[in-house]
DNA sequence: AGTCATTGCACCATCGATTGTGCAAAAAAA
DNA sequence: TTTTTTTGCACAATCGATGGTGCAATGACT
């Protein structure tokens, strides 16, 4: 170890070891040391003593010279579900492919909390800010916008700045579809028989429950109102809903549509006080995919977000000039029963296996 | 908008607007004021002009004076799993409740990005970090201690720092021994009935798999050295090494040990490819517990790790004094198939419903 | 040899907050 | 009233990097 093993090499001591003054050795080292005229063989000097001394910028000081920090966030609900875990590891890919570091900080849905969150990036003078399925995203841009930062909302639009979302409303429509479709013709499904569960007040919710009641309307002919439960992104509120209606008709829709993978995990808690008779047939539809679930012992229809064309055109449109206030939608995609898709994590190789 | 709507206000701007010094405002507004025997009463005229022009501090500036960013990191291999994006939410609960800023980076198991990562989060002077999973502990070690950063490894041990992890011996042998007791006694498993796939030569799978053959000596009284296939955490090569098998036997082992939940996702992409009668008399157990794959149209048994036991033990370790290299086990508990269990997320009330 | 352009770098202010030190004014003690 | 103590704050250095500006030394050219 070169080092004592205690403090970190600046340009100063560098600067007193090469002979140089301590803006030449900023210079060399951040790359701009051609434009004021460094000599290679002062530039090759100084890289080899950072080198050896295992130099590395302090970030902070040069974000606070800057006022940029190289930090590119982004802001969940949360991070313990396969949609937005997924969410984050293809970000983390796009802003490593940049350059930059990565930040990714859950606000829990809380409006207080996603302002709050927004106010302490902030503070560390981050570039970018991607809010992603924020309650109150229009919020989060005023703290924003009072900074200076540019920001872009995903999965749950804005009216204050460009918006990458899901097609909500078609793929709740085709997600409704198929599970009108998974039932034999024989024995088809009733417009009293299928059910919505889960989800709150928000966009998202809102145009798939507009999907879901197009499709019923157009292949069902009928759409009673009481056939739409919100119970908000809690397992055990969704577990409720289902308890509820069991016991009222002593038994589950015959199919029904689920608003998230966070509820779906309620029908699992359902599921687990119940024999497994009692979800013969019966067709669930899940706006999310998760490739466990595709595979519960009942059909299960999922709708799988396009993570990866979602974080691309976010950033596409947040690195284009002067976007106008606009929502991208991008289309999600069917996913069958019994299906596993590849995901972000198949993009990495596992450097201990050979191959 | 008390402010245009762009540039931040500063210590210096409520200097002049309030007439005091810099430094008076900077003590009024970082709580050290009573130290400084600031008169209350500029203190409140301080805080009065810092809401009304929403200053923050920026802390950028304040970690570069002090050389502490109020940031603490969370390392992880990858982020989109359960065990791991659990592991986020509860750290993120811990961070926050000591009133800093949690942040969370992966480095896909890879030792050079997991020690570039961590040059580039002490580079924004992090308080304390979280190794979680690390290829190579040590190696983040050697940074960290460089710059005299305060860490810690979870769930994979190091050996120059304490290290908190599952207790994946006992793991492993009771997932084996509850593997094997769901055979009837009327079929029993054979030694050469049961396989372990998945993992790679880490000491995690290395416990596992010693837990593996204590349980099958002890209780199937044998132990065929082919019956660990090793696959590494991908989904793709767990599936490579259940089609291998298949392809050979014509069929899979009638039970077993599948280490961790992404090699479990390799099951789901060889089911899909097979029809559901071939997975008749199969009882699988996993290391790793994911809500929807513990109700499987089979009998899953799975281990979910003591997420929250782990963090907290972690954090409490990194607090204490001089904690000693030493490795802190957290038992691991045994899920029976068919169980849905809460989560972190549970602990988050959704205030957009009522109660 | 004298003028001018170029090269190669040093100097210094700056970003915003923290903190040790010093000192005038007010209050208390003598 | 004078001396001492306390109060309340201002000053200035500092953290590490950046970038505008200035200037000596060297080379090119007449």
């Amino acid at each position: 170890m070169t080092n004592g093993g205690r403090k970190k090499a600046t340009i100063y001591d560098l600067s007193v070891l090469s002979g140089s003054s301590p803006s030449t050795v900023s210079a060399v080292l951040n790359g701009t040391w051609r434009k004021r005229r460094i000599r290679e063989s002062t530039a090759e000097l100084i890289r080899s003593l950072a080198e050896t001394h295992q130099y590395t910028a302090n970030r902070q000081a040069r974000g606070l010279r800057s006022s940029r920090s190289g930090l590119v966030g982004l802001l969940l609900p949360v991070h313990d579900n396969r949609y937005f875990s997924s969410l984050a590891q293809t970000f983390e890919a796009h802003v490593r492919s940049k350059g930059q570091c990565p930040i990714v900080v859950s606000a829990s849905r809380d409006p207080e909390e996603e302002r709050r969150t927004a106010e302490t990036l902030i503070s560390y003078s981050i570039d970018e800010l991607f809010i992603c399925g924020a309650t109150d995203p229009d919020g989060v841009h005023e703290v924003c916008e009072a900074a200076g930062l540019k920001h872009i909302n995903i999965d749950l639009p804005g009216t204050k700045v460009p918006s990458v979302i899901s097609d909500n409303f078609e793929g709740g429509r085709i997600l409704t579809e198929a599970i009108i479709r998974h039932f034999p013709a024989d024995r088809p499904l009733a417009p009293e028989d299928l059910y919505l569960f889960g989800g709150r007040d928000d966009h998202a919710t809102r145009e798939r429950i507009r999907g879901f009641r197009a499709a019923k309307k157009e292949l069902l002919g009928g759409d009673p109102d009481e056939c739409v439960w919100p119970t908000g992104y809690a397992a055990d509120n969704a577990r409720k809903a289902f308890d509820a209606f069991y016991e009222q008709r002593g038994k589950l829709p015959r199919g029904f549509f689920v608003n998230s993978s966070i509820n779906l995990e309620g029908l699992l808690r359902f599921m687990a006080e119940h024999p497994l008779e009692n979800f013969k047939d019966l067709v669930v539809g899940c706006y999310d995919y998760d490739p466990f679930a595709s595979f519960l012992p009942f059909p299960v229809i999922m709708i799988r977000q396009d993570v990866e064309g979602m974080i691309a055109r976010a950033f596409e449109v947040i690195e284009g000039p002067r976007a106008s206030v606009q929502i991208h939608l991008v289309k999600p995609r069917l996913v069958p029963p019994r299906t596993a898709l590849t995901g972000p994590l198949d993009a990495l190789i596992d450097s201990d296996m050979p191959r």
